[in-house]
DNA sequence: ATTGTGGCCTGCCCGC
DNA sequence: TGCGGGCAGGCCACAA
């Protein structure tokens, strides 16, 4: 479930688990740790130390540690962070809908007897220890015009044959827009997912507009999920601008819904 | 280097 | 009611 929306909401709750020692740490075995991760690894790491501060990059989560190595946790389609009994989400869309014992992939339990979870019925999350940052590109909520600008550049005299959904998702170029986002932001920019010729500087615009109106207007209406176009997604959903029957195709490899009438 | 595809896991929903 | 197939908002390894 998780996008950009989701994991700021993870990253506060997070904050609520900083400067308390840890104590103990588990892992549902060793193939949830990404890049050589293991479950020792993350007690030697982790056991005895307190998380600093509780960042975020797109949909990575970090969480620093006093003089050890940051962790991340990244938390796939259905991941959801648990802090002391408390979920950042009343519900995930794309999982059962409610906490199970049996989907908690990894805890870390402090000293004081609370813990911090991750739930993820589907397992496509995963816990790193020292990711590495630096793939990402500029964070989607704060990312400038003219960075966005580089981002999308797209077409032949910018050395790009893909569409501009894929660009919009590709984490190293931009960290933080997901699937759901991208069929929104693009919808609201009036642009076509499939679009693979370079914006005009009012197309830019358009589209840097339309991804901080959407991340805000979704914000605050509690998720990636609360989009227009969210209702619309099936079979026979029409556009809410226009009422057009909206496309259904995969687009940089995802299932993509978009307007043919108002989009170009 | 860039782009596209399959696969990872598990649960839900739809149609028969 | 039960069952099988298709689908799911992420991301990686791999092929072309």
């Amino acid at each position: 479930m998780p996008e950009i929306l989701e994991v700021e909401l993870y990253r506060a709750l997070a904050e609520q688990a900083l400067d308390r020692p840890i104590e103990r740490v588990w892992m549902v075995d060793s193939r949830y740790g990404r890049g050589g991760t293991t479950a020792p690894r993350l007690r030697t790491a982790l056991v005895g130390r307190t998380f600093t501060e509780a960042r975020r990059r797109g949909k990575l989560m970090l969480l620093d540690t006093d003089g050890g190595p940051t962790l991340g946790l990244r938390f796939g389609m259905t991941g959801g962070l648990v802090v002391d009994g408390h979920e950042a989400l009343d519900r995930l869309r794309y999982g059962p809908g409610v906490f199970g014992e049996k989907w908690v992939r990894a805890r870390v339990t402090f000293e004081d007897g609370g813990t911090l979870l991750m739930h993820d019925p589907r397992r496509f999350g995963s816990l790193e220890l020292a990711p590495d940052e630096t793939r990402l590109g500029p964070d989607a909520l704060t990312v400038s015009r003219r960075d966005l600008a580089a981002a999308m550049a797209i077409g032949p005299r910018h050395g790009s044959a893909a569409p501009l959904k894929a660009r919009l998702m590709d984490q190293e170029r931009l960290a933080g827009v997901g699937n759901l986002l991208a069929d929104e932001i693009l919808w609201r920019a009036r642009l076509a997912p499939g679009r693979r010729t370079p914006l005009s500087d009012e197309e830019l615009a358009e589209l840097h507009t339309a991804l901080r109106s959407t991340l805000r207007r979704l914000s605050r209406r509690g998720g990636s999920h609360m989009g227009e176009l969210m209702a619309e997604r099936h079979d026979d959903g029409h556009c809410p601008l226009d009422g057009t029957p909206l496309v259904r195709e995969v687009v940089g490899g995802r299932t993509t819904y978009w307007c043919p009438a108002h989009q170009h």
